[in-house]
DNA sequence: ATCCAGATGGTC
DNA sequence: ACCATCTGGATA
């Protein structure tokens, strides 16, 4: 397992968007250690893309989208669930990739591991499931502590992209295939 | 299986 | 007023 770096995220949100299936997050919480397969995600872009929150500019939610590649952006959503995000492209440069979809989660102590629920969907899940909570947003995940994104010797999947979900309001940006899914057994 | 209302609070 | 959502209850 290895710590992706920087220089990983520091790169167009549509490319590392689609990269990041089959990478695991990993959450140090106390004496455990709960890791998951991200397995769903979504690309949000800079002020053009009317999907994104970026498109207001650098709010104070918004604005640590557009610092530097590697953060941490946690959000509340519909007044009970965190979102969480990782920050991509140069700095300056707003996007975002939205995790939403985990698999193969585990819980290990010192002692042993045990599975997780083996199987999240949706963004607001995901992050009850591995604890991640608005405390979290603005963190620097390239440290890896308390919170990263690991590498793994594994095939690359194969991937299926679809529209973004929830983005109904955002016009024809609502209808690019910005998500993308790791492709399964139907 | 699908449909839908309600919860709940930050953000613009 | 509007959400990058989820749940439980109703319906079929």
């Amino acid at each position: 397992m290895s710590l992706l770096k920087r220089r990983f995220f520091a790169r167009p949100v549509l490319e590392v968007a689609p990269e990041l299936i089959g990478k695991y997050l990993v959450h140090q919480v106390g004496d455990e250690t709960l890791s998951a397969r991200i397995v769903e995600v979504e690309a949000y872009a800079g002020p053009e893309d009317q999907a994104s929150h970026a498109r207001f500019g650098p709010t104070p939610r918004a604005k640590i989208m557009f610092g530097p590649a590697g953060m941490a952006y946690v959000y509340l959503i519909y007044g009970m669930y965190d979102c969480f995000n990782i920050v991509t492209g140069t700095d300056g440069e707003a996007s975002a990739v939205l995790v939403r979809g985990v698999a193969v989660a585990s819980r290990s102590t010192g002692s042993g591991s045990s599975p997780l629920p083996g199987k999240t969907n949706g963004p607001g899940k995901l992050c009850r499931v591995l604890g991640i909570t608005r405390k979290h947003n603005g963190l620097d995940l390239t440290t890896g502590v308390p919170l990263g994104i690991h590498d793994r010797k594994e095939p690359p999947p194969s991937l299926t992209a679809t529209p973004r979900i929830g983005v109904d309001y955002a016009g024809e940006w609502a209808s690019r295939p910005w998500r993308w899914v790791e492709a399964g057994p139907r």
